[in-house]
DNA sequence: GTCTATATGTTGATAGAC
DNA sequence: GTCTATCAACATATAGAC
């Protein structure tokens, strides 16, 4: 097991929160409870239809407990922002740095990408799709983090098509393209639907080979 | 011309709102102006964030003068996302429904379906992105219109796969793949940015040619 | 650290003059 | 049909007891 260890929660039906690297991030257990409690909250009705009593009763405690552990309410989305983002950047980083080729680098990227995204689909709609509730600094500081993103999978396709093993006509357009279409799983992932993270994954990967014309989209 | 004139905003950089569709069904003046208010603040700041004071201060009128017009700040909503939906189900169902091959009628599709969401970004977030926010009968009426669109898009991929044109192991979830990922310009698009509608949608269109393995992606 | 109680402002929607 | 004025409910955040 590496030494940074931070994984998301375990496969396990009971997630165990002192394994969620969101939860640890906390610091204390009742400000993760609380942290939880609000990614829950607004996936499910949005940051701003989201009460801070909405929060407070979903971890168990009165409406003034959460202004011990946290400023504002924006502050909570703050945190679960920029550690979404922050595992996402990790994420894309580690996949695409690993050996192999272009498109083994590309298919494991992607594969990574939409896992994190079905299996985690509650945060990170949060992650995604709240962003503008940011405060401004806040949002800028997120905002450089998603640039990061881009350019690690720009880097893969970049690569692949110096190689040969790419055809990509448009390569910025074609690079946001298959970052859309693994954020997008955020939006409309249902875990009691028919797709599993892992069929998922593969079957984006299949897809992004295609996106960038690879030769053999056997992965 | 068709009988059916239906047109969203003309390319003119000064929009006639009287050619405008959504406008137009508002059936008064005073209403489609509040319903072009509404859409700029949903927009910019999401349903729920949006008061209806901003409202119906960007309309130049009173607080109270949206309630002659409108029964509720959802009933706004809800004539957005109708009237988006349906102008969805009819672009996808026109550029499908016409002859060619199965990559001729993906092509169009995707291109149509693309280009509306990039020249009426600001209309496609709301349509897209604050469905939750419409109450429950609203929503099930719209989820209805969501699944036509699917229905029609998936209908083009099975007869390509058909014809021996398309290859495509997992047709579902490709065709949701497919939407997806038009479906997610409305959520980054900047009209500012280097991208003109007409590009990305000979872009995206050569990408889900590829996505669907079309024999010959030159469309 | 957590609670009950509350200060202070804002919200969606309405009443009634014109 | 539009306005000014306003209601009742609810928001975020704080004060002070324990």
């Amino acid at each position: 097991m590496p030494a940074h260890v931070d994984g998301e929660q375990p496969p396990s039906p009971e997630p165990d929160s002192s394994r969620d690297g969101l939860v640890a991030s906390a610091g204390h257990e009742t400000a993760g409870r609380l942290l939880l409690a609000a990614v829950a909250a607004f996936a499910e009705r949005g940051f701003h239809a989201t009460t801070t009593r909405d929060i407070a009763a979903r971890a168990g405690m009165s409406p003034a407990a959460l202004y011990i552990h946290y400023r504002t309410k924006e502050e909570l989305l703050h945190q679960i922002s920029a550690y979404g983002h922050r595992r996402a950047v990790r994420i894309l980083g580690d996949a695409s740095a690993a050996g192999g080729t272009a498109a083994q680098r590309l298919a494991r990227s992607v594969t990574a990408f939409v896992r994190w995204h079905a299996e985690h689909h509650t945060r990170a709609r949060v992650v995604q799709y709240e962003l503008t509730a940011l405060e401004p600094g806040h949002y800028a500081e997120i905002q450089a983090l998603r640039r990061r993103s881009g350019e690690i999978l720009r880097t893969v396709l970049e690569d692949g098509v110096a190689t040969g093993e790419f055809t990509v006509p448009d390569l910025r357009g074609t690079t946001r393209a298959v970052l859309s279409l693994c954020i997008d799983i955020a939006r409309w992932y249902d875990p009691a639907g028919p797709d599993s993270p892992e069929a998922l994954g593969e079957l984006y990967a299949q897809l992004a080979l295609r996106m960038v014309g690879a030769r053999d989209s056997a992965g």
